[in-house]
DNA sequence: AAAAATAAGTTTAATCTTAAACTAATCCAC
DNA sequence: GTGGATTAGTTTAAGATTAAACTTATTTTT
């Protein structure tokens, strides 16, 4: 059987070469979920709560007015179902609040409260400095170059879903 | 409120330009969201299954000699938990089998049916021509680069693994 | 060889996640 | 202003995901 330590390194290998598009595919993917492993553990063993939530009070904390339920699933980019749910909980425990809109009986305006804002700014604070120590070998060059790729990327995706629906 | 088209810029933009590693983590986040969910619709879309189940699947046609649950859950870089869920209904399924293991009585040896053969042949088709569309302006030079940036990122994680735990 | 430690895999309880169907409010065309 | 389309958000049902506790088997220690 595969010996244990190597099985990720493997899985690269194992890839002819002129696969390039699927080789960096796998190395992004798990790359990103390495750092966020790293990250869901320190929200876990710091504040005892998840990624998701950190998410969204994240978004709110930048926009102090307040987002709706609809543009926190864009923002966060994840379904309006799923802000739901989060949303629910945080809203229970306290950290937001969902105030009605005056103009549209339909929607919210999903806002910090003080005890929200105050717990947010010790994970920021935290978390910031957990990318600080990750990222603190990419050089500002490497980052440009690494900026322009992911551009490039998210183009193409954008212009296959103007195709395609 | 905010314009919806622009938040995910707009999430960028109220960044600090200081916080490099911040913006560059939030950008491969997005990048990584837009393209998992371009390769789901695809999987759903023309295969009616989900991501997962063919990462699985993927795994094993990789490795013909077959992967045990635990090996498996290394490769896919998820819980054990998560693999038996995941191989329980892909086996319901018959696309996978779970062969025990002469030599240990606890594990299991998990191989593709030729059911399940023939099925990620189909699939893998679709899915490297969805990533070299996805990945198709993306040159060589910047894919060293971009290579080099994801390899030292994951090295300070595995440092950081090393030290706490 | 018996006891203690380790390892493989499952189970549990909770949360996350999605797509699709749904409800209610708003908008728009006429 | 009525009727049809759109939009905001929730609900539903199924699957994915995790951490922690657990069961059983293997290995190590003494």
């Amino acid at each position: 059987m595969v010996s244990r330590l190597k099985i990720v390194e493997q899985k690269l290998e194992q890839i002819p070469s002129e696969k390039e598009g699927l080789r960096l595919w796998l190395r992004i993917v798990s790359c990103t979920q390495m750092v966020e492993q790293e990250i869901r553990t320190m929200l876990r063993d710091k504040f005892d709560t998840t990624l998701p939530r950190f998410e969204l009070l994240s978004a709110l904390d930048r926009v102090p007015d307040g987002l709706s339920m609809g543009e926190l699933s864009s923002w966060l980019m994840v379904t309006k179902g799923n802000v739901t749910g989060i949303a629910e909980r945080l809203s229970e425990d306290g950290f937001i609040k969902r105030n009605p809109t005056p103009t549209d009986r339909r929607s919210f305006c999903v806002t910090l409260t003080p005890k929200g804002k105050k717990l947010y700014k010790e994970m920021e604070e935290e978390y910031e400095l957990l990318l600080d120590r990750l990222f603190s070998d990419v050089s500002l060059d490497d980052s440009d170059t690494f900026t322009g790729v992911l551009a490039k990327i998210k183009e193409v995706v954008e212009e296959i879903r103007e195709q395609e629906g």
